[in-house]
RNA sequence: GGACAGUUGGGUGAGUUGGCUGAAACCACACCCCUGCUAAGGGUGCAUAUCCUAACGGGUAUCGAGGGUUCGAAUCCCUCACUGUCCGCCA
């Protein structure tokens, strides 16, 4: 959630910021006028109610010194109807004011270029030259039934479309490039952790999924439970609603977990093969940063990124994405884009984003500083989509028959 | 799934004949003093959120969550969640 003070003080700057977004100035009119309604019915909630506690104190002395208190309490009963008015009105504001604010999306940080979509992201740098074959290189899907790795219709009968199976050495190769990511990630001070696969509604909120993208959940009927859409969720939340030490922070996690998406806004798009699926493995990073260091941190998780892909001797550029094509919740983002010669172009496979204290505010994520309590950043990235992975290793990999070399840094995991 | 017990501040843990307890005590933590060496002692501060104030300070809310009784609830009642133990089932 943004900083509804900050709103209120320099709302022109910050609806500036949020244009990056596409949001509009009324929206942020109307969220910045609901936001001053809630501090005045609070306030004259508080002060009624601060009268009645003042008569009831006084109710209490009364009976000990064997006053009549007739008249007191009729004066007090009056003062109930007027505080149940007000503390209901002060309700109603607070709920119009949080059912509005939590749709709104984070602010882009300055450095965030502008722009529609993702055709306006910034190349920053290239990293690995792109393989020339003296074949043509052939797509994934094509392999995969070359050699029995994924056995898509299987999937799709065991659940529904968009998911699949992998098989033998594919399988093999899934969980090799698992541990293999999580190996790297704790060489770099990442603690590695397995979490819960479901998650309850308010953590859902804490990192910003819920309420606004539900339809991209699966929810589990009858339960408060949605599947987790990304290891970023139960991560980031392992710390919801706590109060760090300083001296603990950055904190610094890993994880694998599969991630379900419902991909209800993506119909039609890249239906064949493995790109996009309801279900796909994933190895996260998260990073529980002090608000004066996320910078550094986020630059280190880049870095880590990229590192891995090009210890796989995959090739693959790095990219700023600009504030139409940033997610809901993060000031800053880069994706990694990993070099897929069948498809021939570059394919998202990580995207790592510095959410400053959107999330932090959210979810309740602080630490002591000094006397004080301040709101953390919390990070998070891919390092990285496992199955995108597969897919790179296999078309970048692949060999004229149509059989896959197995990278060398993966092969003491085989 | 059944039975019983519990849920208080960073931790342990008092408080359940309703008001003087937002919360004793201890531990941890921070700062200061003393002392001096593989220690110890003394002092002060220390829940969260929010509002008012230049500040000092004060208001409001929160003792698992929600609701109820009452002038007034951590304390009484109801519902739910969670934790523990026993039973059942199970990887």
């Amino acid at each position: 959630m943004i900083d509804l003070k900050y709103l209120q003080n320099h709302f022109d700057e910050a609806a500036m910021k949020l244009r990056k977004k596409g949001i509009g100035n009324d929206t942020l009119q109307e969220l910045k006028s609901l936001f001053a309604s809630l501090k005045e019915a609070n306030a004259a909630f508080e002060s009624a109610r601060a009268e009645q506690n003042q008569m009831s104190k006084l109710f209490g002395e009364y009976k000990r010194e064997g006053k009549d208190i007739a008249e007191l309490k009729a004066r007090v009963d009056a003062k109930k109807e007027e505080i149940a008015v007000l503390q209901e009105a002060a309700r109603e504001a607070d709920a119009a004011l949080y059912k509005l604010a939590l749709t709104i999306p984070n602010f882009p940080d300055d450095t965030v270029p502008e722009g529609e979509d993702e055709n306006d992201n910034v190349e920053l740098k290239k990293v690995l030259e792109p393989k020339t074959f003296d074949f043509k290189p052939k797509e994934h899907w094509e392999l995969a039934e070359l050699n029995g790795w994924i056995d898509f219709e299987r999937g799709v009968k065991l659940a529904k479309s968009r998911f699949s199976v992998l098989r033998g050495e594919a399988a093999r190769l899934e969980r090799a490039l698992i541990n293999f990511f999580l190996d790297t990630n704790r060489e770099k001070g990442f603690e590695e952790l397995c979490v819960p696969f479901l998650n309850n509604a308010a953590m859902l909120q804490g990192t910003g999924q819920l309420p606004k993208f539900e339809d991209d959940l699966f929810k589990i009927e009858d339960e408060n439970l949605y599947l987790i859409p990304t290891a970023e969720v139960p991560l980031t939340n392992l710390y919801n609603d706590e109060i760090l030490s300083e001296k603990e922070l950055p904190v610094l996690m890993t994880g694998y977990t599969p991630c379900f998406r419902k991909e209800a806004g993506s119909a039609g798009r890249d239906t064949r093969g493995m790109i996009r699926q309801h279900q796909f493995d994933k190895v996260e990073m998260v990073a529980i940063s002090h608000p004066d260091r996320s910078d550094e941190v986020f630059e280190m998780m880049v870095q880590n990124a990229s590192d891995i892909l090009t210890a796989l001797e995959l090739p693959h550029r790095i990219v700023v994405l600009c504030g139409g094509d940033l997610g809901f919740s993060a000031a800053k983002t880069i994706d990694l884009e990993v070099w897929l010669p069948g498809q021939n172009q570059y394919r998202e496979i990580s995207s790592i984003s510095n959410t400053r204290d959107f999330q932090a505010r959210r979810a309740k994520i602080r630490f002591k500083e000094g006397k004080k309590n301040r709101l953390v950043h919390t990070l998070n990235g891919s390092a990285l989509a496992v199955g995108r992975t597969l897919i790179a290793i296999m078309e970048n990999y692949q060999n004229e028959d149509g059989s896959i070399t197995i990278p060398e840094v993966l092969k003491k995991y085989m």
